[in-house]
DNA sequence: CGGTTGATGTCAGAACTTTGACATCCCCGA
DNA sequence: TCGGGGATGTCAAAGTTCTGACATCAACCG
């Protein structure tokens, strides 16, 4: 066995448990399982909910723009599509006089759904705000944001 | 169309992007994305790596404690083990004295990978630091377990 | 001693997500 | 006019992860 010492971190850490990455994913395991368990009750999955939460807000958004929005693949979102579809909580033109992009909207019954499921979701973010000390919710926003532009570009 | 107000979000937010939950999911989403590129020069997956780095950490560590310890399932964590077994990364006793939890191990290879490895990943979590001005790190790490512990329990 | 409880390892199947590929459609510039 | 570049929708296949289920084992307690 060499004595290599071993590799640098970028920054002062006891172990890999100190790491940002390390508990940044522990935090979006945490928020993911409890947000699956909130809208298990209301027949939902976490990309269905995020899908029609975005809708609600920008009506008429394409698959792929939705899939931007919500961090993964055209593909994945054709699929989460289809069940909302399937379940009557969106709807999609067959055809359309310009381009390829289909734009995607709300039922009543998508807007009652998600309005029920917000309720759940909400308390979930609550929890995770309440947590929070003082004006850090504002920083931490910023921080997140410094974090995905940093890491994307 | 009724005229009900929209359920009423926890903290003051203009729309979805706004809240915690969803900043939260893009920062993972850079950070996945980002090591899913790191990693791949070295031929390992960002759970293969998360094993490794934990075992080099804490050897004799049993599957579901890495389950645990990488927030996946012990059936999730048993099939990166399978791969690492097979890249010879990894070392587990087909039988122990005491109890049904095997201990593994890292090999001399495992080491080794893990430590070219190191120095990709170790940049890309240097980028997030870089982004994030003065003391904010140490905040930040713990509004993280804040986050965690609340919506764990 | 025997039953219960809790933790572990593992199998099988389903569900989800991704990568790769291809065809379609708009736009813009040569 | 027409060809490339870029974006979109979709299919197919593979990979990954999860849920559900079962057997094993240690520890505890009546």
């Amino acid at each position: 066995m060499e004595n290599a010492r071993p590799t640098e971190a970028p920054h002062s850490a006891k172990d890999v448990t100190d790491h940002v990455g390390y508990r940044l994913k522990r935090a979006h395991a945490a928020l993911r399982s409890a947000m699956d368990k909130a809208l298990r009750a209301h027949e939902l999955t976490v990309p269905q909910y995020s899908c029609l939460e975005i809708l609600a807000l920008r009506p008429d958004l394409s698959n792929a723009e939705l899939a931007r929005a919500t961090f993964v693949t055209r593909q994945s979102m054709n699929v989460v599509l289809r069940g909302l579809q399937d379940a009557g909580l969106t709807t999609r033109p067959d055809t359309v006089d310009h381009g390829r992009a289909r734009p995607v909207r709300l039922t009543d019954e998508g807007r009652r759904r998600l309005r029920a499921a917000q309720a759940s979701v909400y308390a979930v973010e609550a929890r995770m705000v309440r947590a929070l000390p003082g004006q850090r919710l504002a920083e931490l926003l910023e921080d997140f944001d410094r974090i995905a532009q940093a890491l994307d570009e």
